[in-house]
DNA sequence: TTGTAGGCGTTATCAC
DNA sequence: GTGATAACGCCTACAA
């Protein structure tokens, strides 16, 4: 029932665990016939050394943390993935929360992983306390943020160029010739979701745009309040004949919630969507979006984490990495039809 | 740097360590003034026990282990969020391994996980030797297999009844008319896939309609096989007017085949996919699909779990729990239009 | 090349 | 109610 240890090889050999833990973990120090014996044997008992007994001994756990906002978020997902095949080779494992875009249960995930003495935490910030984060790095634990950055200090970050999006999202509306432009932006105590709507905006009052205040939805990147804001949208008055919409979830919501209104894409409205899902390309007309090699943030994350773990801690400047988000024009996106309702 | 330590606390307070480890284990039995100051001095300095020494100690890591296929799959994403909801309470962790679908990839998974002396797994099993599960079980090792099973004893296991499923997709089809009904089926090492085949087939096989081999295609559950699989089926000389495809990932990209072949849905094509996925309701028409309550198959998989954790080991018979799927008619699914074609 | 001894930080078992 | 002591299973000086 209980496992076996060294020690009981170490019996059934007459060697000492010493010989044993040595030929296991230094091959070379070990006279070869008896670490074909000891072989022979752990093949034989089906001896697995245990780990928690290692971690222990050594102080690293080999574990590496990881706090998403929604894991049933393809981009998530698809993030995971990617830092799982990164760190995988190197044996770490991963130990995964799901935060659920609240700060509490961020914390709370915090705390576990700090008791679990994980070797390092990737997190995509969901607010809240940075307190409980600045101990955690004090005490030697490397953090990497991933997609949002929460101010903290001596964190290496991995990120969406968030207004250049914004920026692009908007530049192609305009030179489409759309004039009255909405977006369903996301919370904005998230730093990802202020740069999308910043980015934005700026484009369009480089355009002598002004946006009245109804044209901006604030949702809380979740499905619902996409069909929330866009219900919004199209019920005003002077209906907006673009949106930009700032996450894929919230994209979503917004197609379901525009379908409903029988409202035409693109013909009575053209649609950018954030993130390039794999079911963009299933709607009809299929989602013009902001893409972003997603995996791609995940394995940098990854990357530089191991960098942390492995390099001595030398007092390295924190390192920020942005990458370049691309428009991908598909069928959502339209010129401007001079209607009655849109000339106005 | 070294985050401090019982034996720190206890030289700080003029206390011995046990009494430390008790005031936080099991308060009741040490007077509360003691306590008090303990409480103060671990706020002051920060303390948090090593949770490894505690798990070397208790021998119990209070972490479960899961192994999922695809993690960007929408579904093994709900998964894993619901079985996280359902063992956070509990205080729990999760380790997390994406298979990426490859059997050596799940052996290597178990490996790390026993060493690593998690207190239980919950795997979707992905093919391949059964040896080592045995071992991991016969020590002790409480498995649960979910959404597939592998044939392994001893271990609870969550399934949809699949066999249903595929019986109310044909049942369905045959209903609005259509005769010749093609199906991209999953691999069929898999049981979750062989049932929705011979569900599918059988429901046919009542109805008197035989099935063409070539109206079957085989994929391997993820997007590509199911572009090539609808590739085919709509290059048949006699194509199919209806087509059940057994998940979601091959449904998505056979949608994107038929898009590209400009073929009309439903007009000349009925589609029923499998697993409600968010993007189903997005798509024009939305998505008829076979759902099942995805969340309450985690849920209830942590929940056997916990049982078999919490409970005295006494030798439960396993148990199977089914989830009944349930058709969601949505437009992808119409009567069968007498054509040239269809007619023959 | 191998064995001995000590410790990683906690909890359980005894005494007191 | 509290303290001393001995594990939990492994790794690593150091000694032989």
């Amino acid at each position: 029932m209980r496992p076996p240890t060294l020690l009981d090889l170490a019996k059934e050999l007459n060697l000492s665990t010493s010989t044993i833990s040595r030929a296991l973990t230094r091959p070379g120090v070990v006279r070869p016939a008896t670490r074909e014996r000891i072989l022979a044997a752990i093949e034989k008992i089906g001896f697995s050394p245990n780990g928690v007994a290692r971690s222990l001994r050594k102080r690293e756990t080999k574990t590496i943390g990881i706090i998403v906002p929604d894991i049933t978020n393809w981009f998530f997902g698809v993030i995971v993935r990617a830092i799982s095949g990164a760190v995988g080779p190197h044996a770490y494992m991963m130990v995964v929360f799901d935060a659920n875009e609240d700060p509490e249960a961020e914390a709370k995930a915090l705390q576990s992983l700090r008791e679990r003495q994980v070797s390092g935490i990737i997190r995509c910030p969901v607010g809240g306390e940075n307190k409980s984060w600045e101990a955690a790095i004090a005490s030697g634990t490397p953090v990497i943020e991933l997609d949002r950055c929460s101010g903290l200090r001596n964190v290496d970050t991995v990120l969406i160029d968030d207004d250049q999006a914004g920026r692009i999202a908007a530049e192609c509306l305009i030179a489409l010739g759309h004039r009255r432009i909405g977006t369903i932006a996301g919370p904005q105590h998230l730093s990802n979701a202020r740069g999308r709507l910043r980015g934005f905006l700026k484009a369009l009052s480089k355009a002598s745009i002004t946006l009245a205040p109804e044209l901006i939805e604030y949702g809380d990147f979740r499905e619902s309040s996409g069909y929330i804001g866009a219900e919004r949208l199209m019920s005003l008055r002077a209906r907006p004949t673009a949106i930009f919409i700032a996450n894929s979830e919230m994209t979503g919501g917004a197609i379901a919630a525009i379908r409903e209104l029988k409202i035409r894409i693109p013909k009575d409205l053209s649609l950018i969507g954030f993130d390039d899902a794999r079911w963009a390309r299933y709607l009809d007309p299929p989602l013009t979006t902001i893409s972003h090699p997603t995996p791609e943030l995940g394995r940098c994350a990854a990357e530089l984490l191991l960098d942390r773990l492995t390099k001595v801690k030398s007092h390295r400047k924190s390192r920020v990495i942005k990458f370049e988000p691309e428009l991908i024009v598909r069928g959502s996106t339209a010129p401007l039809r001079i209607t009655k309702q849109s000339r106005r």
